[in-house]
DNA sequence: TGACACTATGTTTTT
DNA sequence: CATAGTGTCA
């Protein structure tokens, strides 16, 4: 069973090693964090290639397409070329593969996909075609709607049960969101649009209506691995079952604990169910951690065993040595962001490169304030997570030219470029749109209705202009997309005033539009795998080495030497939305545990103790509760203005920052500042006082200690 | 009636 | 900072 090109003995434990090595049959890995899932989902990819398996006929379902990329990268140096062929990619990539040559038979013979925004916007359009009072039935915003919709869908409630569970001040509202509902179906099968669930939900009627399909795609695909299983949902379950019943060599990866994704409708019990679903599924635990070292691990586990689901799993690590995680206190956010950035400065000169390091939170705006310091201080980073590149408006009014270029029934990027145009309101937009609806859409049509316009809708020339250019069949998506920017360049200068990042961003597209062979891919991709990056690099050409800010949830399955958690901070991590439900913070609890688990050596986990308030001011703010109590024992804490400004004592205690006075075993009181004799580290003075009595003492001759108050003793003290 | 500029406001997390 | 909602002017 060995291997001429892989020595999977020496590069895998032996419960890896056992995982990859199951040639057939249901599977399931489930391990803690930094276990080497991945690695393991890697060496079995290779291993299957390697024993002469169609590279095609595995199909391996990652949670970005990114994450497949790199694993079949990973897989091909291990082994060779055959492993790039592997079919890799997200349910959505993957679904919307299929429906592109299957989709004739449901009724879909081709289609746009539509973001959250988009969804948003058929919402308000609808709602303005029923005549809805927003105000009078105090209407939610679209979004919100937008969202109720779609967790109906993932999680297979009925709206008014949902509403019950997860809105209750809405619940009034069920019958007028339930008809918005239906019409939205209604809108999205009429015009020939999917949102993300539909490619699901469409996938999943695919291979019930038609079983022939389902059987062919189910031999096609032999092998399928689902990596972060724990964050799919029930209909990608099903999805995963509709294909896998007939071979049943399904192999899935996932971690209980690290189920973040519950707001979008994932559901770690699909973990649960999969051995009833497959039921003679072997069942592996991984257990050894290779990501971090013991302290670090120390507190991660103990943050996840508070959790009120008790996890079976326990990590350890052969790792020794290691330092303490650091929790650092900050006055308020731009402290918090002047420590980051001088820590980060000195990582740097003692050579660490900053692409080891990165700064998580849990909110993309929680980074502001850093992003601008970081900047001041001439730190290049990448920002992950967030308003994501393909959603800024400029973006999207580019993209929606092409989309009406390409397809002339998208109403809902007509109405957007039409509106671009000065002198068309929405009110004109819908006329146009509606004329336009009137027979079967299409560029000539709406060149004959120009035609027969006059005054303000002259300016609907320039469109016609422009649809004539993007007409002649040599351009390629490049040109289309130099075409539009030349037209539409001229109206973002006027419509915003920050027009030079956003011009950058337009350059940034051009550039990532070139290697597309057709427009439609080139759209289809801007919907489902954009760009990561919420804002075009700036000079990242010359500097190529740059630090990593990333919301948590984007940060998934990565790993840095360094790590910062910021703003962990009650209200803000866990967030004040979570604060209702316990399911909803039992999800932030995992999501701080996944946070610190991407660290392999060093844990910074800081956060301010005020925060402004636009009604009450300045507020205080209570440190995360997730990590509370963890003090000395699993973290070492400092005071951000300590080390910012030198170690002045009296400063310090005259800062007046908190620093409670604490009783000792024998009644005395002592407060940082405080100087005393420790009977075996001699004379030190009080940094700050801690829970659980006890107080980090600089020492003259000893450093920075963090001792028992209980064992201090009368007459020691020499104030 | 419609376009547009201005103001308030309130911010999860993502395929 | 981006969106929704309000007010004003043509
Ligand atoms: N057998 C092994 N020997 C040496 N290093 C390993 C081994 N298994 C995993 N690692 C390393 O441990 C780290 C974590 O592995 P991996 O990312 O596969 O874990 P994971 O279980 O997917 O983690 P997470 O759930 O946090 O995403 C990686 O750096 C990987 O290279």
């Amino acid at each position: 069973m060995s291997s001429p090109f892989i020595d999977y003995e020496k590069e895998l434990n032996e419960a890896q090693y056992e995982a990859v090595f199951i040639d057939e049959g249901p599977a399931m890995v489930i391990a803690g964090a930094g276990s080497g899932k991945t690695r393991t989902l890697v060496y079995r990819v290779a291993r299957l290639v390697e024993t002469g398996i169609d590279p095609e006929s595995i199909l391996l379902l990652t949670f970005t397409r990114k994450a497949a990329a790199e694993m079949m990268d990973r897989a091909s140096q291990l082994l060779d070329v055959r492993c790039r062929s592997v079919s890799g990619g997200t349910f959505h990539s993957i679904a919307n593969y299929i429906l592109r040559k299957y989709g004739d038979l449901i009724d879909y013979p081709n289609y746009s996909i539509i973001d959250r925004g988009d969804c948003g916007e058929v919402i308000g359009y609808i709602i303005g075609e029923l005549g809805i009072k927003r105000k009078e039935l105090k209407l939610p915003r679209n979004s919100t709607i937008i969202d109720i919709i779609s967790k109906s869908i993932n999680k297979s409630l009925e709206i008014a049960d949902l509403l019950e569970i997860y809105y209750p001040h809405l619940s009034d509202l069920a019958p007028v969101i339930g008809e918005l509902a239906l019409r939205y179906e209604k809108y999205k099968k009429e015009r020939k649009v999917m949102d993300y669930d539909d490619l699901l939900v469409n996938l999943k009627t695919l291979l019930i209506e038609f079983p022939g399909v389902r059987q062919f795609l189910s031999n096609k695909y032999r092998y399928i691995m689902v990596d972060e299983y724990q964050d799919t949902n029930r209909l990608q379950a099903e999805i995963v079952k509709l294909l896998g019943e007939d071979h049943r060599n399904v192999m899935v990866v996932g971690d209980d604990s690290q189920s973040i994704y519950s707001f979008r409708g994932a559901d770690f019990r699909n973990i649960m169910d999969f051995p009833g679903i497959f039921p003679d599924a072997k069942i592996i635990k991984l257990e050894e951690n290779f990501r971090s070292t013991q302290p670090i691990l120390k507190l991660t586990n103990a943050i996840i065993s508070r959790a009120r689901q008790k996890y079976t799993k326990c990590l350890f690590t052969k790792r020794k040595g290691g330092v303490l995680p650091k929790l650092v206190i900050a006055w308020n956010e731009s402290e918090q962001s002047e420590w980051i950035t001088k820590k980060i400065l000195s990582l740097t000169s003692e050579g660490i490169n900053l692409k080891n390091i990165a700064v998580l939170f849990r909110s993309s705006f929680h980074s502001f304030d850093l992003e601008v310091q970081l900047a001041k201080h001439g730190i290049p980073f990448a920002k992950y997570g967030g308003l994501k590149f393909a959603e800024a408006a400029h973006i999207k009014d580019l993209l929606a030219h092409l989309r009406v270029f390409l397809n002339p029934h998208d109403h809902l990027s007509w109405n957007r470029i039409l509106k671009l145009l000065p002198g068309i309101g929405q009110a004109t937009a819908n006329k146009v749109t509606n004329w336009l609806d009137s027979d079967i859409p299409s560029l000539d049509r709406f060149s004959e209705y120009v035609k027969t316009q006059k005054g303000t809708m002259k300016i609907l020339n320039e469109l016609v202009n422009l649809f004539d250019k993007l007409s002649d069949p040599s351009l390629e998506v490049k040109d289309l997309v130099e075409e539009v920017r030349k037209y539409y360049e001229p109206i973002m200068t006027n419509k915003f005033d920050d027009y030079p990042k956003r011009l950058r961003d337009l350059e940034y597209l051009q550039e990532w539009c070139a290697p597309f062979q057709s427009l439609e891919q080139f759209l289809t991709d801007m919907a489902l795998e954009p760009p990561e990056v919420s804002r075009a690099p700036s000079d990242f050409a010359e500097r190529p080495d740059f630090l990593t800010l990333s919301t948590i949830h984007s940060a998934k399955g990565l790993e840095w030497k360094v790590v910062f958690v910021i703003h962990a901070a009650d209200g803000y991590f866990p967030s004040r939305h979570s604060l209702y439900r316990e399911d909803d913070l039992e999800e932030e609890r995992r999501l701080m545990y996944v946070a610190c688990t991407r660290a392999k050596e060093q844990l910074f986990i800081v956060y301010p103790e005020t925060g402004k308030d636009s009604y009450y001011g300045q507020v205080t703010l209570e440190m995360s509760q997730f990590i509370r109590g963890f003090e000395g024992e699993f973290t070492d804490v400092v005071r951000a203005r300590n080390e910012l400004y030198g170690k002045s004592y009296s400063e310090t205690v005259s800062s007046g920052y908190g620093l409670e006075s604490l009783r000792t075993g024998r009644g005395f009181t002592i407060k940082a500042g405080d100087v005393l004799k420790h009977p075996d580290l001699g004379m030190g003075v009080v940094l700050e006082i801690m829970n659980h009595n006890k107080a980090r003492v600089f020492f003259k001759k000893r450093g920075i200690r963090t001792i028992d108050l209980k064992s201090v003793k009368d007459g020691q003290w020499v104030v």
